[in-house]
DNA sequence: CGCGCACTTGAACCCCTTCAACGGGCGTGG
DNA sequence: CCACGCCCGTTGAAGGGGTTCAAGTGCGCG
């Protein structure tokens, strides 16, 4: 408890909805892969990533996974299927070694959510919640693959070579295939050059915004 | 202001509260094909959609539409943009006469979202469009084309006649044709039959409801 | 009766995936 | 130090699902 209070998001918070918080919550150490509530549960918890990396992601045909979005500490998870009173429409899975602070909503008092520092605390997640899914939308129903790759190179290059490929595929949700020529297609257009480490340099990055801008 | 109290969704409201608003606030008569805002802009305003109907969509290519959502009163429309201070992901239109309340949100104090009543609304709101949202990216990037159907088919069935097959389409985000084939492959199965006045009778509701479950 | 609009049907095409084979670098073991 | 094997990225060819474009069909309404 006094390790909570140390850490920003819980800041505000008066001794009271401390109290009536944690009575309401446990602390739970996750290993990486440990899965916080899988597509399609009904919800029972309210969750606070407290340390590591959570994964969000909508299983596809064929196995393949639709990667949503990753969550660091401190973010509310599974918020929605609560207010709404829906099945969660994602999968939470850890990719690393983390803590949850796991809240048993139903404990809570009708009106806890309204107190002005919890609601604001909510609406912020929520819009932020908004953007992810908009931009999941744009990035998934508008963008074409070479869109999706520009925007990628532009946003965050630097990824390229410190991890696979293949991971930066699923980020994209493309194919490894497909991002690799792609990225073959840019090299030879001369927007890009791969340097030592697989890693990428930008070249022409007015033209690979117009890519991923405009087509 | 006294019409405003009958609503039901500012009836909780005390006086103050009221005043406040409304000071903040002017009502717009809106015609068919008026723009809120277009996808792109700056968020100025915050809408309470009072009467009519709103569809929001994003832009896709040559000149297609992405159908997100059509919105009934009484909707909060927009907020997003402004407690995210991104700009608009999306196009809100009127498709009919209708009515909203055009909050100038910056003339409101800090603290008026932080009212219990307030909050609460937007809580309400916020979690409402997360839900849309995450339909719109199931529908989007898991259904097939047969899937939406055999949804929609179940969902809303009786609108088959009452309006056209084309605009049927663009709800669901897919040409004409594809709808014409799909619904005609569903006939050939045996799983529905059209009957008079371009309505649809569905005649396997299980099979149907296994199409866009499980494929 | 004939016109027009909506729906249908066919063929080509596009984008991406899938499957399969290949190639190249790197570490490990001999 | 070389050779092998493995992993990862590449490349090619085929396939699939939907769109696009164009032509055909049927039906209601003047």
């Amino acid at each position: 408890m006094k390790k909570l209070k140390d850490i920003p998001f819980f800041s505000e918070f008066d001794d009271n909805l401390f109290e009536e918080l944690f009575s309401a919550s446990i602390f739970q150490n996750c290993n990486k892969g440990k899965i916080l509530f899988f597509e399609g549960d009904e919800p029972r918890y309210l969750y606070v990533l407290l340390e590591g990396k959570v994964r969000v992601y909508k299983a596809k045909n064929k196995g393949r996974q639709l990667y949503i979005h990753r969550f660091t500490p401190v973010s509310l998870i599974g918020e929605l299927a609560n207010f709404e009173n829906v099945l969660h429409p994602v999968t939470a899975e850890f990719t690393s070694q983390g803590r949850v602070l796991k809240i048993d909503y139903k404990k809570l008092g009708s009106d806890f959510f309204k107190k002005p520092e919890i609601a604001s605390k909510i609406i912020e997640s929520l819009s932020g919640k908004i953007k992810i899914l908009s931009d999941v939308i744009h990035k998934e129903t508008i963008l074409s693959s070479d869109a999706k790759v520009a925007k990628f190179i532009i946003e965050s290059g630097e990824l390229f070579g410190k991890i696979k490929n293949a991971q930066i595929a699923s980020l994209l949700n493309i194919t490894p295939e497909t991002l690799s020529r792609v990225l073959g297609k840019f090299k030879k257009e001369g927007l890009i050059e791969i340097a030592e480490k697989n890693s990428i340099k930008i070249l022409n990055s007015t033209k690979l915004q117009y890519i991923f801008l405009g087509h």
